[in-house]
DNA sequence: GCCTCTATCCCCCAAACACGGGATGCTCCG
DNA sequence: CGGAGCATCCCGTGTTTGGGGGATAGAGGC
């Protein structure tokens, strides 16, 4: 991921303000350690767990937040939606040591701003902070490869369709509407057993069992 | 017409063979001239059209492929997806001077693999090269934000404009997934009586009359 | 303590549906 | 011409559903 234009932190001006949330005390101080021997920045406090988190973050209203996936009792993504429920604008990068698909989309649903493991170099954790500040969305390239894939996956399902005639595909179109087979049959001029008929082909070709299946197919590869 | 340049004596390694697709003479020639400087990259071919670039590059299969948005009668996109149905593995990138969400979102739909502007310093479109062929999506902070935010948009949602219990939510989402009623039940270890309550409730709130119109009114409001 | 909301379970019955069989035309194509 | 594909209709059987009518029990607000 490239980052542009970034405002050199000097010392004229005030320091980022970094919040750390993360529960394990060694890993906690190593990483408050780093942050601080960044130039420019100063971890303000770390947070041992996201209930810490939501207590203390809001009144420091800080820069930057750096949050823990597994805390105990909430998760950092939880605690990420609900800090981003309270304050929209504070940016939230997620740090882990895991890698891992569901968490990452689960962590950008719930509003985090990048993610970045934990082997990160510390110049990159600096880069991504001022990326993430001048309104980027850090992740290692995997990761954003992943993101994209995804992206297009979702993209590209609405697209792929079976061949349905164009009378089926009619009937399928009213079944969406929530139309009964009488319903659908009057619309068309047919009669109710052609509808079903008709159904009966529909449920072959997209390997479903119920119109209300069919239906949750039929939306989804054309949202 | 197309242009063939020798290949850049190289060290020990062979270069990363580049194709540019850009219509306009000038910076085609430009683009041509700084791929060509940049050490251990050489641009083996420059297509001035999507047709131009369908017909030549399949045989040359080249590393990357740097194409303009812009071109006449096949767009940049429509060729972009053509090149990844002859070649999947083929590294596109979108160098472009636009910075349109919907044209990004349809490159990367498309199967571009990174999306630049043109005001890319060389150095960093040197980088973005790399970073595609080493599996990483380059793109600018901006646009990657973007593309994140547009994913989460496209995740997030799954807020119905009624309110419903969490517990007829979830039935209304085993329901968008084809089960009966029973199934239903099953996977929620309820009775299938309680299913049966559940929906009735479901549809009054709904305002719907039978479960497809209930998933289709469920899919809808959340697209 | 009372009341509302929620979740759970139950009964009944007419109507709708799924799905297995067909059958008849009609058009298009090789 | 023969066949494939489509749209239309029919029948029969067993299952599912929608929409009534309740009842009970816990959580939470007032």
């Amino acid at each position: 991921m490239k980052q542009s234009l970034t405002p050199l932190p000097s010392a004229a001006r005030p320091p980022v303000r970094v919040v750390l949330v993360e529960d394990k005390p060694g890993v906690r101080d190593s990483w408050v350690k780093l942050i601080n021997s960044l130039p420019g920045f100063s971890c303000i406090q770390s947070c041992t767990s996201g209930e810490d988190a939501l207590r203390v973050i809001p009144p420091l209203n800080p820069d930057v937040v750096l949050m823990d996936i597994f805390l105990p009792r909430m998760s950092g993504i939880e605690c990420t939606a609900r800090l981003k429920l309270q304050l929209p604008k504070i940016q939230i990068l997620i740090l882990t040591a895991v890698e891992d698909d569901e968490l990452v989309f689960m962590a950008l649903e719930a509003g985090a701003d990048g993610y970045l493991l934990k082997r990160t170099k510390p110049e990159d954790l600096k880069a991504a902070m001022l990326d993430v500040l001048g309104g980027g969305a850090p992740m290692t390239s995997e990761i954003a490869r992943r993101v994209v894939e995804s992206f297009r996956r979702a993209a590209r399902q609405t697209k792929s369709t079976v061949h349905l005639t164009t009378r089926e595909e009619e009937v399928l179109i009213l079944l969406s509407k929530g139309y009964a087979n009488k319903e659908i049959a009057d619309q068309l001029s047919i009669s109710a057993e052609t509808v079903g008929s008709h159904l009966k082909h529909i449920y072959e070709k997209m390997h479903v069992r119920s119109r209300a299946e069919a239906v949750a197919r039929y939306m989804t590869s054309r949202a």
